[in-house]
DNA sequence: ATTAGCACTCAACGCCATAGAGTGCTAATA
DNA sequence: TATTAGCACTCTATGGCGTTGAGTGCTAAT
């Protein structure tokens, strides 16, 4: 028995009308709503080889049909019709963005936000990874007299800053000096790249003065240690959105499913396994964590410069509205990138 | 009819069963419970009385007792004994400070972490606002030939930092001078004082050279805008512990409470009103937000140097264990504190 | 003042009958 | 041969009903 169109166009009717139930679906109402003029029972004997094929579940005999699994990813993978906002919702993303906005963090949480309102999903977004970024400068300002700030700036802003002690018998000048020996050094490096093949050299050079040689050893340490701490954060939005959905209306499932939701690395990981595609579905047990059954994400990298630098998501039940969450998804994308640009690349 | 001392061992006794249970107290699990030798008959007479007196609360005739608000308020005010906490779990406390810590929103967020953890309510934290920090430096750093990173430094490290644009005529060196003319004019202030009073001065000194009047205007904008924003900005942990508690496990409830706590300025509003004392508990309708019904929140203080700087604290259903929050919430204020003078107070 | 005793209340639970949505099969139909 | 009408069957959901048991509130005895 092959999936012929008839089958197909069946197996939509049932999706479409399970994302919006939730409710197992009767050979009737396809029959009335899949527009094939077909009788209750022909839908039902085409309903009963889906069965077989595995694309069809059903909670109990004699109860209608819900889509499995693979029905979803053939769904997304062959069925599924792109679908657009419309100016309401294209505006109130513009809204957003609109406002006025603090620096790359405020920028990703707006995002977040926006994504868990016009989804009424869960959203999860990661802060752009500056590891590639190109460093410039590197300033090193006297805070106390026994205290300095270290500030590392990239191309694209500040990537780096950390309270470090100094000696007081390094005077201001000094640190000057030094602040323009690491830039020389570093500059048009990346971020990753400030390793221990470059230190050596570098603090010889810096360490002539006996008295200071125990000030330079902590500043390559503290330079080391903020090239590593990669600092990509998690910002989710929505979680409560979840509980609206019958399929997480047990609390027992809700907690379980909020208990995992907490684990900001679990999310990161979710995350960035997705940034070399442009968009990437994940269905129910695709999605490898035992935890997060019956949920779907769907993530969508952004990028500046063309350069992909992190990834966003949105997380909801198996049954979401994969082509509107998709539609979505890109529109933001595009304008968190634009953002991005115009904060970073811009030269009006 | 007075409330003497036999009936407050009772009321405690009711208030320690219930903490515990969530379940309604009878007369006779008090008569064992109480320590006090007496039937449930007298426990009977002696419960109707508090009932009359506001303090127990009954969901139906011929069901056990509740405390009432009131009943938490008097047990806070006057019955409550101070906790303490045992060797474990200051062990606990410490080791999660110990670990590597990078920067204020890292140990604010430990914190917020080891808060609900321990306490299994959900945690909730305000970064320090540092309006009232003194400015040290502000510098202007080039990033590239047409945009440059506005960096203001306080005694306590880095403040804020921007990108805005440079004109490309003004040199590298000339933005040395602009800064160092900024740091005189402004530092030992307070950034709350930025403002334009300071600001006309400063700027016809700066503004000598026709064209980069533009661009000094622009710098007296952002310093301002950097200058306004407080930037505070609010954590919070363990939502889904409160799914746990009966008193929540109605979805519905629990999606109104979730939905309620995902607004950050109320959580914001509740916190920062309570900086001026060092503990603040809030019992039921005492938060006036009808959304939270059945919850009480306790707040504390943390500070440096002696001046509190924020404050952090615990959301759970009425019935919690005040006193252990308020021994959890202490001993962590206490440990915060002294994190954040080292971070940025020691001479060591 | 305290307590034993007892009638009364009320939620919780299990049981059962019923209703209704939906299937799966068979026989009739185009 | 594909489709459909018809019907028995299955299973859940719902509501009514009696029972159970925890707990009160009152009274009379101690």
């Amino acid at each position: 028995m092959s999936l012929d169109l008839r089958k197909l166009m069946i197996l939509q009717a049932i999706i479409d009308d399970y994302v919006m139930t939730a409710m197992p679906v009767g050979s009737r109402t396809v029959s009335k709503h899949s527009g094939l003029n077909l009788s209750s029972a022909t839908i039902r004997n085409e309903m009963f080889d889906l069965k077989e094929l595995g694309l069809l579940e059903q909670p109990h005999t004699s109860s209608g049909s819900m889509p499995s699994e693979k029905a979803y990813r053939l769904y997304v993978n062959r069925l599924m019709q792109k679908s657009n906002l419309n100016s309401d919702e294209i505006e109130h993303i513009s809204k957003h963005y609109s406002k006025k906005i603090n620096g790359v963090e405020d920028v990703v949480k707006q995002t977040a936000l926006v994504l868990s309102q016009m989804t009424n999903y869960m959203s999860m977004i990661i802060t752009p990874h500056l590891n590639d970024a190109e460093l410039r400068r590197i300033q090193i300002i006297p805070v106390t007299d026994d205290k300095a700030l270290l500030v590392i700036v990239s191309d694209v802003g500040l990537l780096r800053d950390a309270i470090i002690k100094v000696p007081s018998e390094i005077s201001e000048h000094e640190l000057d000096r030094i602040s323009e020996m690491l830039t020389n050094a570093l500059s048009g490096k990346k971020l990753s790249e400030i390793s221990n093949s470059y230190m050596p050299d570098l603090f010889k050079e810096l360490g002539e003065r006996r008295e200071s040689l125990e000030f330079i050893n902590k500043l390559g340490e503290n330079l080391k240690k903020a090239s590593k701490s990669t600092k990509q954060e998690v910002e989710t939005y929505g979680a409560k959105n979840l509980l609206s959905f019958p399929e997480y209306s047990d609390i027992e499932v809700a907690k379980n499913l909020l208990d995992a939701l907490e684990q900001r690395d679990m999310i990161y990981a979710l995350l960035s396994n997705a940034t070399d595609l442009e968009f990437s579905i994940k269905i129910g047990s695709e999605i490898e964590d035992p935890k997060l059954t019956n949920c779907s994400i769907v993530t969508a990298t952004y990028s500046i410069g063309g350069r992909p630098l992190g990834s966003m998501g949105v997380l909801g039940p198996t049954r979401m509205n994969y082509s509107r969450v998709l539609a979505i998804l890109s529109h933001i994308g595009k304008s968190l990138s634009e953002i991005l640009n115009q904060m970073y690349l811009d030269t009006d």
